[in-house]
DNA sequence: CTGATTTCTTAAGATACCTTAATTATTGGG
DNA sequence: CCCAATAATTAAGGTATCTTAAGAAATCAG
């Protein structure tokens, strides 16, 4: 797990063998069995959380009690509630894992820490944050102008096995479509 | 302008004054005109760009040739193109000034150097991506799930003298319904 | 101040997507 | 392997939002 954390930090910004290890031994790894909960309402996400494996969805429960799926999260993903996170407030939503998914990860504290003992792991956490703005911005900016056939079409082509690991009816409610619609629409091709 | 840029920076990191002058003496102010481009598709946006005075829009010409809105910009926030900004390509929107503006903004080359020079400033854009992140992904998680009405509503809170600075019907591009549909939602308050 | 241009409104018919409810298909635990 | 629970489909009728087209209102340049 090591070496997936090393892959995907020089993706960004090159570090050393060293500096890898340093910074590895202060994650926290966590494995969950398929169904259970990294994190529920009323409770602060004190941690970014990095997926190793697996796959997780975030979700809130509406006013009508209706399950609202904010993202899936995939392997090499940050799936932090990033307003809790930050505002140290209570979240609003479940992440809940849907398949055996193992996870890495820091305390806000102890990333603070770090981010003084190893400079460079500051700008790792620019860059990042940099490019999951870009891609968040992105998909939203696209999403919103699209049907909700092209929304579907778009997941598939994001993430291709999304349609095998992830009950149909979940897909519908991250596309904010009913189930019933999506169904309608894969009949017709 | 130094002075907003003093207190804007002191918001997420505390600067002194010697270090804001450092950063302050490498932006640069540009000023334009209602309705002049700040960029358009093809360039490359190779500068961070804040937002001193005056509104934006930032857009793209869509197959059909419609004007799609994908931002406002008001004081105090960035507006760059993200995706050209971090990936160096050309942009595929315009950034256009809604009313005169003024603008600082900093060169990648030249803000990667101060990254080094200031390391501070580092983790100051480390911090306003994050807040940026949230900001963006909070925003479209829920317009995803409003009404065209709420969405409305949403943006009027957020920025209540939009309705006297832009017309209605960028508007309705920027929430993605028709000038007819939100003129028609205006009427029945 | 005035005509030209831009913006906003109105209304009728069309379409995308929703709601409800019942039926069928699939999956998982014992 | 089977039953119970979960998930997916179908269909009918409803609502939100779009399209088109025309006219009214507001704004801008000279």
């Amino acid at each position: 797990m090591k070496e997936q954390i090393r892959h995907y930090f020089n993706r960004y910004v090159p570090f050393e063998e060293k500096e890898v290890d340093h910074f590895y031994s202060h994650l926290v790894s966590k494995s969950f069995k398929k169904h259970a909960y990294l994190l529920r309402p009323g409770q602060v996400c004190t941690s970014k959380i990095f997926i190793a494996k697996g796959l997780t969805r975030s979700f809130y429960i509406d006013d009508k009690g209706n399950e609202k799926i904010l993202q899936f999260g995939i392997e090499n993903w940050w799936i932090s509630d990033t307003e809790s996170f930050i505002k140290r407030i209570p979240s609003k939503q479940f992440i809940q894992a849907l398949e055996d998914t193992t996870i890495l990860m820091i305390t806000r504290e102890k990333l603070e820490e770090l981010y003084v003992a190893i400079p460079k792991l500051e700008r790792l956490f620019r860059i990042i944050t940099e490019h999951t703005l870009m891609a968040i911005q992105r998909k939203y900016e696209f999403y919103m102008k699209m049907s909700s056939k092209e929304r579907y079409e778009s997941l598939i082509k994001g993430i291709p096995d999304i349609t095998q690991r992830v009950p149909q009816y979940m897909i519908a409610s991250y596309l904010e479509i009913t189930p019933e619609y999506l169904s309608a629409l894969r009949k017709n091709d």
